[in-house]
DNA sequence: CGTCGGTTTGACACCGGTCAAGTGACGTGG
DNA sequence: CCACGTCACTTGACCGGTGTCAAACCGACG
């Protein structure tokens, strides 16, 4: 539990609580961890395609978006990060270049060096073992929109995206799962649906009657089970842990 | 490098090396896991969707799919497992039901349970790292499969797809690039790429001009510059080491 | 010779893309 | 306070890429 005004690294420590056991030394070590705030404007490119960095990148505050620019600059987004997720964990691991980093909203950043991460990493298994869950976590996500860009038309594909969204706003305390700030345009949803953005305000129009409305960047799901239903949204993939945090013996 | 015939473990500790430095007793500990092999048939599932495992599954030989299983029965594949990957490696981190795994051909696999594997991680930090690059190496691949689903139309991502099984085979030394046996049927190509049976046949045959054929389960591509830039196939993102595998200090 | 799974082909329907015009909210500067 | 530009959203008409359905083909195997 943090006690006062959690700090940008509690974010992180929490998100990292909700699936994996950390001592208080370990605990201390995560929350002491070097950093350098940035605040970067909407539509920015935190990290451009195809560089390398030395940072990883923990949300603060905002939306932050990973994508695929292909030769056209048609943008495929890849993941979206919240507040509390790191965005470049797995670089730490493997410096990834290839992909960029955008902001979809002004949005507070922390940058954090790899090597201390990596160091972290070594000095403590527990804390690697964190690490690597949490990297685990963001592929099953990916997995699963795999899944969903793959073999679901337009409308279950978007409903899904935003029962997702809602899922993981809500787990990181951003609001409820049926209503939902999500500080991205329709055009950007659309990159991340795989459809377009004239396409994407039809689809949001066919899921209306089923109470899903977006306005004014927020979204308002009135009954979530149909919406499931229609999504086939089965939240297990997101790895949440249902009860409390787990504890380090 | 192998001195004698490769053992089913050589494979898995050799695609470890290709990305990170691992020490003698370290190697020795992973060559010394508990296994049991397998043998599968074709389209028989491993692992049922839904299903929990406490076992990895290391594919010694043949093609191993990961998919997605939708309601009305439709899959997509989300991954495909060569000879020398591991399976479920993520799930040490992370138990993971809700996808399955299904052999695309007789295959010969081996379970390693996931305690063991989780105690080798807890017990050197190198394997540890290593175990993570690998599910991160895993992860790269899940995320260009969503640019490739979401913003390639079907000649280009079948063709990007190609290239990456090439690319995958040829460094796991099963072939070469432009030449390599795939073990699947179209239908799986298509679970694969999003599209129906029907259409990837389709797709397949605009291809041949580019002198791309696939007959009797072998992949042909008579010019690889060609078929890299209609698919826009840059490896980086399959984190492959082009040079010697790294070294233990 | 018959069966079966996989592949190939054709005809047709429909989802989603494309292009283009128009609306509405908001901020800026006159 | 209004004129204007910008950006996001909206709508319509049309087109093309894929899906669907159904039939035929083909090679492997019994």
């Amino acid at each position: 539990m943090p006690l006062s005004t959690p700090t940008p690294l509690q974010l992180f420590l929490n998100r990292l609580l909700r699936r994996s056991p950390l001592g208080r030394q370990e605990q201390e070590a995560i929350l002491g961890l070097r950093n350098r705030p940035a605040q970067v404007e909407p539509r920015q490119d935190i990290v451009s395609p195809g560089t390398a960095t030395a940072h990883a990148c923990l949300v603060v505050k905002g939306l932050v978006a990973r994508f695929d620019q292909m030769r056209d600059g048609k943008r495929q987004i890849v993941s979206f990060y919240l507040p509390g997720d790191m965005c470049d964990l797995h670089s730490v691991a493997v410096s990834t270049p290839g992909w960029g980093l955008e902001a979809l909203t002004t949005t507070t950043v922390l940058f954090v060096p790899h090597a201390d991460l990596a160091q972290l990493a070594q000095d403590h298994s527990r804390i690697a073992m964190a690490f690597w869950r949490d990297t685990t976590a963001d592929a099953s996500i990916l997995a699963k929109w795999v899944g969903n860009l793959g073999r679901r038309q337009a409308a279950p594909r978007l409903a899904h995206l935003l029962c997702e969204m809602g899922s993981r706003m809500e787990q990181a305390g951003l609001g409820s799962k049926t209503r939902y700030n999500l500080p991205a345009t329709q055009a950007q949803l659309a990159d991340a649906t795989g459809l377009t953005a004239v396409h994407l305000n039809r689809t949001l129009k066919t899921l209306a009657p089923y109470g899903v409305t977006f306005r004014a960047r927020t979204v308002r799901i009135e009954d979530w089970g149909p919406v499931v239903e229609v999504a086939e949204f089965d939240p297990a993939y997101l790895l949440l842990r249902t009860g409390e945090p787990a504890r380090a013996a």
